[in-house]
DNA sequence: TATATTTGTTAGACTAATCTAACTTTTATA
DNA sequence: TATAAAAGTTAGATTAGTCTAACAAATATA
């Protein structure tokens, strides 16, 4: 019944995944300004301004001059179609072709931009309709509703919580390779023995290993469900 | 060791794979005409100039002003690369999703263009080393070797000979779609009973099924092993 | 061989996406 | 509130890929 323009170019699609990201980023306001868009994306503000006119003009997105960006129902749509794809790719390559975590990224961000209606459903269908993607992150249903899980960052936790690790907020290859080599993946036990008031750092139990200490950086880039 | 450079455009793959298709064309002198490679591609003469010359800088063909097109080995091993991908991806939608060997091509044109040779790897072993794409054609090897099969047109065959069909000469969807309204696939074992020489046509008995009479045209668009 | 046809090239223009450098508006701060 | 800093825009240039129209070379044909 809606929303989805095919005839969107493949930086068109980048822009608008891009303003959705940074719409859920920024919960409060959904809006984004050109240079966290530009900065964003790895391009100057003066080619975000560009673009910007253009998506207006498609009227993908709201804005005056020096205003804010707000993308429109129609632009939503379209993004979250891109996050879908993107999600939907990551987990196969994860599940089915043995990518690690920390691999899927690059390649989704490229396959996300194939165009075909069926491929994506048929993906879904072959994938056996997953939640989540290999990082934890909801995948959109084919009408754009976004699952929603229970979530809190690690950092929250008080000494003798239990919980179980759900998503990273930090996606970074440098993270998820720092998290392999503790073990750490979707569904591990933590446990928080210690929180150091010090500099905010935890010690914590992961599964049934020796206790270890982690920084407040780290406790702060791994959503768990207690 | 070789050959492969990852630097090219989604365009100038495309360029470099027509080229390569028509040297199988023309099977005598594997070289191409600005013209034939142009409409091959759906551009004008004049674009397809400019990109030879681009092509050339590059030493990924060897020509020179109104002489003929040849694609330098680095050419070629590049636009067997794009094969490789095109043929696996074909066999993984037909295989894993369920699509029609009329509804691949147009999906795997796009996706032939992901770069990631991890990507291609672990897809051809996700699908079990495949040797042949859902139209019969041989899927290129990582090392570039591309896989022969005895192979005779349909209408080469004489009165009484039985055959099994191997591939489609004629991949269109037109084509496709006839077939398989013929119940007619890659494994479908037909007898030649009559060759009408007035036009060329066939009457031919497929599978166990009536006689029917197809023309020339469909004859000499079908490969078939004895 | 002279001419016509086919084949291929050049020149000039356009669009999408990008950049740098200069400028303007908004916001923060002294 | 005046000024400095930050945020955002504009102008002009560049590159890739495409086009049309005019031209040139090669080939076919009368
Ligand atoms: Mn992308
Ligand atoms: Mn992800
Ligand atoms: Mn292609
Ligand atoms: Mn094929």
């Amino acid at each position: 019944m809606f929303y989805i323009c095919s005839m969107l170019s493949y930086t068109e699609e980048n822009y608008l995944k891009a303003l959705l990201k940074l719409s859920f980023q920024n919960e409060d306001k959904p809006e984004a300004g050109t240079n966290e868009m530009a900065a964003y994306l790895g391009v100057k503000p003066a080619t975000a301004t560009d673009m910007l006119k253009k998506l207006k003009e498609k009227e993908l997105v709201t804005y005056k001059k020096y205003g804010k960006i707000l993308l429109t129902e129609t632009g939503k749509q379209n993004g979250i179609a891109i996050l879908r794809k993107h999600r939907l790719w990551e987990t196969f390559l994860y599940e089915k072709l043995d990518f690690s975590w920390d691999e899927v990224h690059e390649v989704a961000e490229q396959l996300e931009h194939i165009q075909s209606a069926k491929l994506v459903d048929k993906l879904e269908e072959f994938l056996n309709f997953p939640e989540f993607d290999p990082h934890g992150d909801p995948i959109p249903k084919a009408n754009g509703e976004i699952p929603s899980i229970d979530k809190v960052l690690l950092s929250e936790l008080k000494e003798d919580e239990l919980c179980k690790v759900v998503a990273v907020k930090d996606t970074s290859t440098v993270f998820l390779q720092y998290l392999e080599k503790l073990s750490i993946t979707i569904g591990t036990a933590i446990k928080v023995l210690e929180r150091i008031d010090f500099d905010g750092s935890l010690s914590i139990q992961i599964a049934d290993e020796e206790p270890r200490n982690v920084s407040m950086k780290f406790a702060e880039s791994l959503f768990v469900k207690r």
